[in-house]
DNA sequence: GCAGTTTTACTGAACGTTCGTTAAGTCAAG
DNA sequence: CTTGACTTAACGAACGTTCAGTAAAACTGC
């Protein structure tokens, strides 16, 4: 198994168990790998494995989600495929989002807060220039773009609670539409 | 300190750290109470513990969100009070849910998903009801509630990513009105 | 192509610490 | 003199982590 499939093996246990849920002994049966094995990929211990499981999510978001909607593209197009790249990174509701675990629990909000707050922002602000784009106003498409976010959190967060994918799909489904009327 | 505290003591401290970052030792630490001594009140340890703060969220549910929502005032008079039950009891945003902290995370996940998912959906029901008072068609108004419910949820996620109360005090200043809008 | 050597992948045993939990006992209040 | 509140001591299990060592793979000079 390639580093790269071990780092996705992680960003899965991590969004799945939590990192204070995600024992050592966790991860190393979910990954197949021996717990001290895990040492040796990732000398920094279990920190560091929540670390490039976040880089992994950062590159996601940067090359998936920024890149398309700092592009050229049409803004409604760029909303749309945010939404179909969104929706593929969740398992179509099925999968948590890291940073939602990561930023409840108090240990691990503690050593990524900085990030995690860094990435959502990031997020917001490119999310906010493509409503610009589209003639919104600079302090609402900033409100819708947070909104946006925030619907997907809680989509996540109702999907998961419930057990059931279908607010997260209604949400997709409906989210870039939502965005862009009036 | 009377048990109707320390169960609300419990609640605060489980919402926080998330049910495996709260160990007895923190839940002793932040009650005051020794760490042995909290099994004099409750005998069944931990799970009895996260248990009873589960019983006093839906006691909250019952008696200030359900009983409002099922109650003849005025529909729209009843979802503002319902804003504003909510928005106390999260702290304008400070506190998290425990449905959230606790659906996320496989452990205490796998321990209350039956629990968290009944509260989520007596909610939502309930607050569909009362927008089909206010004559939206009954799928119409599922979603719509549904809508609310992850709005909420998804406000709590990111403002605590962010760690800035203003995008829950946001959604909930404007939830009503978008509630009812149309 | 093959021996020798270094690098990489991985394991087993054990470390000290903290986990959730139990039992026995103190101590004040009723 | 009993009941309820609380503590001290200790339990086995699991925690994250370290270290010494083996197995396999990759690179080296010839």
């Amino acid at each position: 198994m390639s580093k790269e499939q071990l780092v996705a093996q992680l960003v899965d246990v991590f969004r799945l168990y939590g990192y204070d849920g995600a024992s050592l002994a966790c991860i190393a049966k979910e990954t197949g790998l021996g717990k001290t094995n895990l040492y040796h990929y990732f000398p920094g211990g279990k920190a560091e494995m929540a670390t490039v499981a976040l880089d992994r999510v950062d590159n996601w978001l940067e090359t998936k989600i920024l890149a398309n909607l700092q592009s050229g593209v049409e803004p409604n197009h760029k909303i749309q495929i945010m939404c179909i790249q969104v929706s593929k990174f969740f398992n179509e509701g099925e999968s948590s989002c890291l940073w939602a675990v990561l930023a409840l629990g108090r240990s691990s909000n503690d050593l990524f807060s900085d990030r995690i707050k860094s990435a959502l922002l990031q997020w917001i602000e490119a999310l906010a220039q493509v409503l610009e784009e589209l003639g919104f106003a600079p302090d609402i498409a900033k409100y819708r773009s947070e909104d946006a976010i925030l619907r997907i959190q809680g989509a996540l967060v109702l999907s998961r609670g419930l057990n059931d994918r279908q607010p997260f799909q209604r949400v997709m489904e409906s989210l870039a539409e939502s965005l862009s009327s009036q």
